[in-house]
DNA sequence: CCGCCTCTGGACTGAGTGTCCGAGTCGGAC
DNA sequence: GTCCGACTCGGACACTCAGTCCAGAGGCGG
């Protein structure tokens, strides 16, 4: 992964190029290659020694043909030391719609004792999930973060702040409550707030470049 | 592959999207969300029925926070059929650096879990399943209790019987599904029922008596 | 071919969602 | 006390969504 790179097209690009990696683990290595320079941008997941910097040596797709592809590939590289490569390129565009860059994903094929272990470990980890979400008895669990944030508070709900309102709506919200329906009805209810504030909240909650609206 | 796009965030990503699409054959879906109105941008290999305008219902990657990562996953999902995905997901800027799309890249494990038993050559009756322990959100909720009928019934979806559907609605309704907000769509088309034969059925749990309504 | 049954897409209505605004309240500054 | 800014309130509104209903399109056994 490539440190500070001030290049546009890296900040561009980048996001792409990482879930790319990611996905496939380390057994696929991502390369974006300055067209102009005909030298490596930015490299994630490197299978070979290969550096920002260093020469791209990818003369064979001429981009400059305006009715070429954009996308190449799959075909098959050859590793120096017999890996094989099932391989990708895509010629990036910026919004003038020249090519500014190349993107090269490499997947090693591997030999077969290889397989199950690359494969099963795509079966692996299954990292945790953005969200939890779904509760069944969600009216118990806004009275539970209510008089929790009352008792932590140690004020009655009258007066409460803005701000406290604020993180009640902010946690019953990570809890995803606001997925069922008529919830949030119920939620201004048991805040003691109209139900044209609580939406005044939440919006704040989801903009808060906007604080002031009303 | 979308036809005639307009937007041009479409333009700008679409390399990358038809060269991952491509890389990974037909085993992988690729689609860009707009994370503004939460709908499909465009979709490549599409292994699910969606389509550009579809409701994405990817639960708020909150990208307003901008300590927020800009690469999710590998995580697990499910498709009604039962077939497991392994997914990531990454947040694209423009270039002033605000989100202006989310790219999500599914593969899908099955052939490769195959392949990969297969080659370790041992029985492993294909793992039962490691998890009901976990809370995971309704969306997968509904793929897991449909992919669960299915395998149950030894039918696929389209051989349904009536009753089959019943039941799978009986169940999801008492797992509280459609508590949620814009549940029962979702859960027609996962059940591969019109919405109106999703509200049919439905009114037929509540009213028995009344069998025949249409 | 003919009922019988079910599913479907479309139309339609009411319910729920979210936004906006004028008006009222409160507390602090003057 | 009066003014003012920050906040809340209820009501109005536009829009999306939830359910219902129906006419028509099959599937299927007789």
């Amino acid at each position: 992964m490539p440190a500070e790179t001030p290049d546009p097209r890296v900040r561009t690009w980048s996001p792409v190029c990482r879930a790319v990696a990611q996905l496939l683990g380390p057994y696929a290595e991502v390369v974006l290659h300055d067209t102009a320079t005909d030298r490596v941008l930015a490299i994630w997941n490197p299978m070979t020694a290969r550096a920002p910097g260093d020469r791209s040596l990818l003369g064979e797709l001429d981009e400059l043909d305006p009715s070429a592809p954009d996308v190449y590939g799959p075909y098959e590289k050859l590793l120096p030391d017999g890996r094989r490569l099932s391989s990708v390129s895509a010629v990036l565009r910026d919004d003038a719609g020249r090519p500014s860059a190349v993107l090269c994903v490499n997947l090693d094929r591997g030999p077969l004792d290889q397989a199950a272990a690359l494969l099963t470990n795509f079966a692996a980890p299954t990292a945790p999930r953005p969200e939890p979400l779904f509760e069944r008895d969600w009216t118990e669990r806004i009275n539970d973060v209510v008089g929790g944030h009352v008792r932590a508070q140690g004020r009655p709900l009258e007066r409460f702040t803005r701000e406290d309102r604020l993180a009640v709506l902010r946690e019953l919200d990570a809890a995803g409550v606001f997925a069922v329906r008529r919830a949030v009805p119920v939620v201004a209810v048991a805040l003691r707030i109209s139900r044209s504030t609580a939406y005044a909240l939440l919006a704040e909650l989801k903009h808060p470049a906007a604080p002031r609206k009303n």
